[in-house]
RNA sequence: GCCGCUGUGGCUUAGAGGUAGAGCAGCUGAUUCGUAAUCAGCAGGUCGUGGGUUCAAGCCCCACCGGCGGCUCCA
C-alpha cells in the first residue's frame, strides 16, 4: 500500500464524472470542503490482498503517527490509484478504505473518506512545514513470510497487552514499622537518611517513566579506556567486544557466582543456545514472555529457529525427561547462559543493557509452595551474599519485592515479606498487581541506581506457578502419585555484564565524591605495579617477582620517567603501585602507594618488604577467585587494543 | 522500532562552500630519570557509507549505518 500524507490548510474537492468501478454516493457528498486536515492519499496494491488486514493495521498505525506529529484536526481518506502501478481489485480496495475509515471514526478521530472511482477535480493548500509532505509504503510479503509476521506481530502483542493492562500500586515497607504497606503518596524520602535518596530516584525511575539526562553514560567512556569492553561495529549492536582485562573480570566474576551457587548446592548443566519455534511448549512460553528473539529462517522444510533469551528453555526440557523423586527436592540446577535479547534499539546502552548477555540462571523444582517460600527465602540471603561478594553492599542497591494481590492476602505470606524487609534492614519498595499476568506469583530484583539516576536489576528471584505443568515437568510425591513442581528462577548476581557496568558506575560516583576510583582488588586487572627507578633495577624485581606468584603483578619496563609511569599506574586504578629505586634494593624493600588509602594529591609511599606486601594483599582476596595476569607481566610487551 | 541530537587518523579534537590542522598513542633518536605527562624528528586521514546540489562539499540536501538521549521494556 502507497500513502503519501499532505498537512494542509485545507482541501476541496468534488466529484465529478463516475468511472466504472464508482461507488454511489448522495449528492450531497460529492462537494466538500475540509479546514486544517491531513489528506491521506492512499493506493491500495495488489500485494496488499494477501494480508488486508496487517496492511490495514500497519497504515492506519502510520496514519494516527503522522497525524497526531503533525497535530493536525482531522483527516481526510483520498483515494489515489496513480501511487501504484499495481493496483489491488476495486472491491478490495474500497474495502480496506472503509476499514480505515471506520477504525479511525472509532477511535475518535473527525475523518472523511473521497469518494471511490470518481474522475474528481481537487485543490488543496500545503502547510509547507518539514513534515507537511510524507509517504510511507507498506509491504505485505507474499506466502508464510506475511503470515508469520501477523502471527509473530500478535503473539507478542498477547503477552505485551497483558503488561500494557497489568495494573499495579506501588507501597514501601520498613523494618520495624509493622509490616505495613506505607503508600508511595505517604513516604517520607527526606528523614535525613542519605540511603532514602537512592530509593527515591529508584522509584521515580519505576512509577514516572520521565528522566531527562542528556549525558554519556561514564561506564561507557570507562569501558573503552580501560580496556575493558567496546562496540563491535561489524556485529548487530549490543554484541560486544571485550579486551583481555575485561576478558579477565568477567571470569572472575562468572567464577563468583559458579562456586556461590555450588555451595548453595546448585548442580551445573549446559543447554542448547537455539531452539525450534514450532516446539508447543516453547511456542506458548514465547507468547509469555514479551522479549524480542533473534530468529533464523529454518532450511526449506525445516522449522524456524531462534536464538533462547534465558536458560530456561533448556532446563525446563531437561527437567521434563528426568524421572524425580520428591526426595531430590529441592532440585536447583544451574547455568552460565550465553542469552539474547533483541532489545529495541534506542534501548541499549553500553554494558548495561546488551542484546547478547551472560546470565547465570538457576532454577529449582520445590514440592509446593511451602518449599518454594522457603527456598526463596535462602536464594533472597544468597543473591545478598553474592553481590556481597563482588563488592556491593545493601547500600549499593535498592530492593523491590513484587507481588499478585492475590498473593499478599494470604496472612503467612504476608508474614513472609515482612522477614524479607527485615532482612534488607531498610525501606523497600513494593509493587502489588491487581491480577497474576506473568508465569510468577512474587518476585524481588535488586536494582542499582547510576550516575544518571537509572535504575536497572541485577539479582532476582520469581516463583514460577505456571511453567511446571506447561513443559510436563513432574516428580513423584511419598504417595506414588505424579506432580508438578513449583518452580524457581534465580538469577543470583543478574548479567555478568551487568554487574560490571555497576562497578564501573560505581566507582565513577566515588570519583565523583573525591574518592580515587577502582575496582575491588580481586577483580582488578592488574593488582600490583612495580615501577622501576631506571632499568638497573629491573633485575631486583625480576628476583623478587616469583614471591609474588598468585597476585597479579606487572612490570612498567617501558622507556618512560617514574612520573609518566606513576601517571599511568593511576589512569588504570592500579591498587597497589609499588617504585624500585637503589634506595629500596639496597634495603630490600619497596615504596609502595595504596590506592585506597590515597587520594587526588595526597599519595603516601609505605616502605614495606615483598612479603609484608603479598600478606597484605592475600588477606584481602584470599577467599575470592583467582585468575593469572591477562597480558604479559611486561608493559613493554604489551600492545595497546585502544588508543588514547 | 519511533522522535531528537550526533559521527573528522587508534584516542581526543580544530576546521561554518575554496589545498584537512593539532595533542595523545605509535615508530626513530637522544635522555636512565624518585611519585600525576622528558625532548626532537617521522609516519598515519576513502572526513561513518551511498547518492544529490555546486565550477568547487568535511561543511548544504536526501537515504542508510553506528553512537547518545527520550518513549517502551528488562538481567
Amino acid at each position: 500500500m502507497q500513502l503519501l500524507f499532505i498537512h494542509s490548510d485545507y482541501i476541496e474537492y468534488e466529484a465529478k464524472q463516475k468511472t466504472r468501478v464508482a461507488e454511489p454516493i448522495d449528492e450531497s457528498k460529492k462537494h466538500e470542503r475540509i479546514e486544517e486536515v491531513l489528506v491521506v492519499f492512499v493506493a491500495v496494491e495488489r500485494e496488499d490482498e494477501t494480508n488486508a488486514r496487517y496492511a490495514v493495521e500497519k497504515a492506519l498505525e502510520e496514519t494516527s503517527s503522522v497525524f497526531n506529529k503533525v497535530g493536525a484536526e482531522r483527516i481526510v481518506l483520498y483515494p489515489y490509484a496513480h501511487l501504484s502501478s499495481t493496483l489491488a481489485s476495486p472491491e478490495m480496495s474500497m474495502e480496506m478504505l472503509k476499514a480505515m475509515e471506520r477504525d479511525l471514526l472509532s477511535s475518535g478521530v473527525d475523518v472523511k473518506r473521497a469518494p471511490f472511482g470518481w474522475y474528481k477535480s481537487f485543490t488543496l493548500q500545503c502547510k509547507g512545514h518539514p513534515l507537511s509532505e510524507l509517504s510511507r509504503k507498506i509491504e505485505v510479503h507474499e506466502g508464510s513470510g506475511a503470515g508469520a509476521e501477523e502471527k509473530a506481530a500478535e503473539k507478542l502483542s498477547k503477552a505485551l497487552e497483558a503488561e500494557e493492562k497489568a495494573e499495579s500500586q506501588f507501597f514501601f515497607m520498613d523494618d520495624g514499622t509493622g509490616g505495613n504497606l506505607i503508600r508511595a503518596a505517604d513516604f517520607e524520602f527526606e528523614s535525613g537518611i542519605e540511603e532514602r535518596a537512592n530509593l527515591q530516584k529508584f522509584f521515580l525511575y519505576e512509577s514516572e517513566k520521565r528522566r531527562a539526562v542528556d549525558r554519556i553514560p561514564p561506564h561507557v567512556e570507562l569501558m573503552k579506556r580501560l580496556e575493558i569492553a567496546d562496540y563491535e561495529p561489524s556485529s548487530d549492536p549490543g554484541n560486544l567486544r571485550f579486551y583481555p582485562k575485561g576478558k579477565l573480570i568477567k571470569s572472575l566474576l562468572e567464577n563468583h557466582v559458579r562456586n556461590s551457587v555450588a555451595e548453595y548446592g546448585a548442580v551445573e548443566v549446559e543447554t542448547p543456545i537455539m531452539y525450534s519455534t514450532e516446539h508447543p511448549s516453547l511456542k506458548d512460553y514465547l507468547e509469555r514472555f514479551p522479549a524480542r528473539q533473534y530468529s533464523m529462517a529454518g532450511k526449506k522444510g525445516k522449522p524456524d529457529l531462534f536464538l533462547r533469551f534465558s536458560a530456561c528453555f533448556g532446563q525446563f526440557l531437561m527437567s521434563k525427561d528426568m524421572s524425580i523423586s520428591y526426595k531430590n527436592l529441592p532440585l536447583k540446577m544451574f547455568e552460565l547462559a550465553s542469552s539474547f535479547r533483541r532489545e529495541k534499539r534506542g534501548e541499549l546502552v553500553g554494558l548495561r543493557r546488551l542484546r547478547k548477555f551472560t546470565m547465570p540462571d538457576m532454577h529449582t523444582l520445590c514440592k509446593d509452595m511451602g518449599e518454594a517460600l522457603e527456598e526463596f527465602k535462602k536464594q533472597y540471603e544468597l543473591c545478598i551474599h553474592v553481590l556481597d561478594g563482588i563488592g556491593f553492599s545493601m547500600r549499593d542497591y535498592e530492593v523491590a519485592i513484587r507481588f499478585t494481590r492475590e498473593f499478599y492476602d494470604d496472612t503467612a505470606n504476608k508474614e513472609f515479606i515482612e522477614e524479607l524487609v527485615r532482612i534488607a534492614g531498610k525501606p523497600v519498595l513494593i509493587e502489588r498487581w491487581d491480577q497474576r499476568f506473568f508465569y510468577f506469583v512474587l518476585k524481588f530484583e535488586f536494582n542499582f541506581v547510576d550516575a544518571l539516576g537509572k535504575a536497572s536489576a541485577l539479582s532476582t528471584v520469581q516463583i514460577d506457578v505456571e511453567n511446571a505443568e506447561r513443559y510436563g515437568i513432574k516428580y513423584v510425591d511419598a504417595n506414588g502419585e505424579e506432580k508438578s513442581p513449583i518452580i524457581l528462577h534465580c538469577s543470583p548476581s543478574g548479567a555478568i555484564e551487568r554487574c560490571m557496568y555497576a562497578l564501573l558506575e560505581r566507582a565513577y560516583l566515588e570519583k565523583e565524591r573525591g574518592v580515587l576510583p577502582m575496582l575491588p582488588l580481586w577483580l582488578s586487572p592488574t593488582q600490583l605495579r612495580i615501577i622501576p627507578v631506571a632499568e638497573r633495577h629491573l633485575e631486583y624485581i625480576e628476583g623478587i617477582l616469583p614471591v609474588l606468584n598468585g597476585i597479579r603483578a606487572d612490570v612498567d619496563d617501558r622507556e618512560e620517567t617514574v612520573s609518566k609511569k606513576i601517571r599511568d599506574a593511576g589512569r588504570d586504578w592500579i591498587p597497589y603501585v609499588a617504585v624500585v629505586g637503589d634506595k629500596e634494593v639496597e634495603k630490600n624493600t619497596l615504596s609502595v602507594t595504596i590506592r585506597e588509602e590515597s587520594s587526588k594529591g595526597k599519595k603516601k609511599p609505605e616502605e614495606m618488604d615483598v612479603y609484608a606486601l603479598k600478606n597484605m594483599i592475600e588477606q584481602v582476596i584470599k577467599s575470592k577467585p583467582f585468575r593469572e595476569l591477562a597480558l604479559s607481566y611486561k608493559l613493554s610487551e604489551r600492545a595497546k587494543f585502544v588508543g588514547g
